[in-house]
DNA sequence: TTATATGCAAAATGTTTGCATCCCT
DNA sequence: AGGGATGCAAACATTTTGCATATAA
């Protein structure tokens, strides 16, 4: 469905190469994240039950750490709690999250060319575009008539 | 040593206005948070036990979320743990944190007006600058010759 | 007075680790 | 065969929740 078939002879040598293995949990943790597109850990854990025998959860954390090295994941925090991991191939967008409705929008990360051009130029900073979250309010939410940052949730008594 | 002098009445007033109220605990932690100026709640729990009677944890989360609806702090995950807290009005600035050196770095809003107006004008997205984390590696760090985003950790065999 | 806030303990959620066993190379 | 990988369970870290008690208003 993706690249992951082109890949994979490459991601295999990337593996062994630096001492690593190719095991068939790395495989289907790595499919997983392919078809899920966006996933926690256990939403990645949950996806390889269904499919086959199972991975446990403790290797899907090792196993995420490993791809994220070896630069085949990345993974942002779009939410308080998991962190969320896609592909690194299709991770070549920016996040917005709204605060209101909590929807995330993909943009290219052409928009922020001119900040990264600046943080580059004037503070030699590398910005790591993949791993960038916007939080703040989408054009079909409401607003409150002030400047996005607090939202505007109502009270919450006792809660 | 800030501007919690002059903001008192205010938040006094906004806190009961809508029907919360004023509590030692709240005050406490509000101090704890201009004092530290970047905190996680533990930190802050452990910054109010030490000058006064302490609070319990759960409230310092509980009082988080209601400071930080009432706009008066916000928060940052600046790294895997836990969330940074500061005052909102401390918070006018960007953070940059370096992957390698772990470094964070505060630089002005205004360097990211130019992305910041293409997300309203492009999408009608109001941007929460406050909460904007940009992960990359700074200019004191070596780097790889390759572009920030994949970071060269050399091997973790077993890990 | 009385509804909100706190403290405490327990539960929930997310992540890491030690170790025996398994299996890729 | 041998060393890296996995599963399992237990430890950790962080956050949330239920409920009795305390307290601001």
């Amino acid at each position: 469905m993706h690249t992951l078939g082109g890949m994979s002879a490459t991601w295999h040598q990337e593996l062994r190469s630096r001492g690593y293995r190719v095991t068939p949990q790395r495989q289907m943790v790595l499919e997983a994240i392919e078809h899920l597109v966006h996933a926690t850990p256990e939403e990645i854990c949950a996806k390889v039950q269904e499919t086959a025998r199972g991975v446990n959860i403790s290797t899907v954390y090792r196993t995420l750490e490993l791809l994220e090295e070896l630069g085949l994941v990345t993974h942002t925090h779009l939410s308080h709690g998991a962190p969320t991991y896609h592909l690194a191939e299709h991770a070549d967008h920016i996040h917005l999250v709204c605060r209101d409705c909590g929807e995330v929008i993909e943009i290219s990360p052409s928009v922020a060319d001119g900040f990264v051009n600046r943080l580059r130029g004037e503070l030699g900073f590398e910005t790591d575009i993949h791993h960038l979250t916007v939080f703040g309010r989408c054009g079909g939410c409401p607003g409150d008539h002030a400047p996005a940052g607090r939202a505007s949730q109502g009270q919450h008594h006792g809660r």
